[in-house]
DNA sequence: GCTGCCTGCCC
DNA sequence: ATTCTGC
DNA sequence: GCAGAATGGGCAGGCAGC
């Protein structure tokens, strides 16, 4: 049983490297070192947790809980020091000074879960008195990493995947065993029981035999971008298969069979610690079937039109990939993703329902019938998709799929995929197989935003700058806020935040470049939506190109710029030749919301 | 009982 | 989600 | 090209405070 602070020394270590290669070395030396138990528990550490994704085990306190709970024992230095640093993790060891003997690794795993657990009326401050206790046991090293497994950021420069590397190296040497520890981690998403396999007698026959079980979430396959189509030729010289982009929710559907055996023979290490309501692994009564997101969130209750549906179709059992999209039956026309998103709820989804009702587009099959087909060509999979479905009403529908050689086929199908409201074309390896958690260009995906005639390229003027985090934090800047003119009032109105399509070099222009201008107060002329108030206000004189997919509003607060923003906006150009005043109007961005 | 802040999770 | 960066 | 770490808008829900 080793102590948080050897944990924590190993996190230092690796987190003073860039290497991938020696980190990899440093983790594989852990496992040898650590015994079943710890290893178990240092995995899910790693990435930040206490349980897998699909366990739903989350602290619910954050930077600004911490903070607030540090403010009231050692004031405001701590905002202080978090700003000065970039980091919670480092400020907090930096106030610390305690010589102890500090915690067992097992024994912070159990104060997380403690934190965890505390739920209901008054739990803000029992979560805050935890994480004060905790940290008073600690020395300051350990400080600095339990306060940033909290935050949600450990920063190591290393997560899942290189403790997959990891395991690999410690069991052969090398990486070599990486398609292994890929397809036991992608057939069951839970590190810490994979970690305890690889400290088994016979490791890699345990790992090999690692399968979906229907009712498990199996890590979502990725897409890559790609951003013409030319490219999609240069990567599939022959055939590929196309299909639409959905913009809704990733949903895995999975249908369990009456014959199945109980899900409980997957032990983890955290299950004596979670209470009996979110262990889903002592199965009580195995549902029939059960929905998972893209990143493995239980979203079963959100759906039930689908779960019916999945429940009515063809196949004993199975698990699909869907994507979930409102439909407006009435002008038969997709719903935006904001609406469907409003169908990711606890309560009142029978009212919702009617309103709202979604259809699941099922474009993959990876287990059907008792067996596991990860492996079987793409098409091949989606062949055995089509057979599940019957003609009739269902929440459920077939995605369509064209497979063909000609990259004309592949750009009237994308316009015709647009000019249906859908977001553009994902395009696949027909003969690849379904890896589970992969992001490689065996499927890529064109979005519509890489036509210029549908993009929304703007010019908004910089209203101030936020103070950056972990390596942005060195530059004394993360994000710019962007606002539009309007010409009416005479104003800036804020827009969005900008923090990306910048690079290292440039943050220093820009930050020099505003430093010039820094006002100590929002001037009169800038309207500031609440929440988006920047920590430096500067004078509204320098104007920016900012590319977006989309124009959006906000419902919930109109008051500033009619609650216009811009969906995935980036930088395009920093200070542009151009007044203020011939940013772009607020007129001028509600015109090019779609 | 309402509102604002925070968090987590979708994209 | 998009984008940048070290390996 | 992979893996990781910066960053975006906006939705629901939980809790605190009034």
């Amino acid at each position: 049983m080793i102590s948080f602070l050897k944990a924590s020394e190993i996190f230092q270590s690796i987190e003073s490297i860039s290497s991938r290669n020696e980190m990899t070395v440093i983790l594989a030396e852990a496992v040898r070192v650590l015994d079943e138990k710890d290893i178990q528990v240092f995995s899910y550490l790693v990435q930040g947790r206490v349980a897998p994704m699909f366990i739903p085990a989350e602290y619910n306190l954050s930077e600004k809980g911490l903070i607030n709970a540090l403010s009231n024992v050692y004031g405001n230095e701590v905002s202080v020091l978090r700003k000065k640093e970039g980091d919670l993790g480092s400020a907090v060891e930096k106030l610390v000074d305690h010589k102890t003997k500090g915690l067992s690794l097992i024994g912070v795993y159990e104060a997380l879960w403690t934190v965890v657990n505390s739920q209901g009326s008054g739990s803000v401050d029992i979560k805050a008195q935890i994480f004060l206790n905790t940290v008073k046991q600690m020395s300051p090293l350990e400080a600095r990493y339990f306060t940033r497994i909290i935050v949600g950021s450990l920063r190591l420069g290393c997560s899942t995947r290189t403790l997959l590397d990891a395991f690999s190296m410690f069991l052969v040497g090398d990486k070599s065993k990486r398609d292994v520890m890929d397809k036991a981690y992608g057939s069951c998403a839970d590190i810490g029981y994979i970690a305890s396999l690889v400290k088994e007698d016979n490791p890699l026959k345990h790992l090999e035999e690692v399968v979906p079980i229907p009712g498990i979430p199996i890590l979502s396959r990725l897409v890559e971008r790609v951003k013409s189509f030319d490219e999609v030729k240069d990567r599939f010289p022959s055939t590929f298969m196309v299909q639409p982009k959905y913009d809704g929710l990733r949903c895995q559907i999975h249908k369990i069979g009456d014959s199945q055996k109980s899900l409980s023979e997957r032990i983890w290490f955290g299950r004596q610690t979670a209470p009996s309501h979110i262990d889903m692994f002592g199965g009580v009564q195995v549902p029939k079937v059960k929905l998972f997101t893209r990143n493995l969130e239980d979203i079963t209750d959100m759906f039930p039109e689908v779960v019916e549906s999945a429940i009515n179709m063809g196949g004993d059992s199975f698990i699909l990939d869907s994507e979930v999209v409102g439909w407006n039956a009435k002008e038969k026309k997709f719903l935006s993703y904001q609406d469907t998103m409003t169908r990711r709820r606890k309560y009142g989804i029978e009212e919702r329902q009617q309103n709202i009702p979604v259809n699941a587009f099922a474009f993959d099959v990876m287990y059907l019938d008792g067996k596991e087909i990860l492996n079987r060509k793409t098409g091949e999979r989606f062949e055995n998709l089509e057979k599940l479905f019957e003609k009739g009403e269902s929440s459920i529908q077939l995605s369509p799929v064209y497979i063909t050689n000609e990259v004309e086929e592949l750009r009237e199908l994308f316009k015709e995929y647009i000019g249906m409201g859908l977001e553009g074309v994902i395009v696949k390896d027909v003969d690849g197989g379904y890896s589970p958690g992969a992001r490689d260009f065996e499927w890529i995906k064109i979005k519509k935003s890489i036509d210029n005639n549908l993009v929304d390229t703007v010019d908004l003027v910089v209203l101030g700058y936020y103070l950056g985090s972990g390596k942005r934090s060195k530059f004394g800047i993360g994000a710019i806020l962007g606002g539009v003119y309007n010409p009416d009032s005479e104003t800036y109105e804020s827009v969005t935040k900008i923090g990306t399509g910048i690079t290292d070099e440039q943050w220093g222009t820009i930050k020099g470049r505003l430093d010039t201008i820094v006002v100590k107060e929002k001037p009169k002329n800038v309207a500031i939506e609440g929440i988006m108030k920047p920590d430096v206000f500067v004078s509204p004189e320098v104007v920016i190109t900012v590319d977006a997919d989309e124009v959006s509003v906000n419902r919930k607060s109109e008051s500033v710029a009619r609650g216009l923003s811009l969906r995935f906006p980036r930088l395009i150009e920093f200070d542009r030749d151009k007044n203020p005043e011939d940013a772009t109007t607020i007129d001028e961005l509600l015109l090019m919301k779609k």
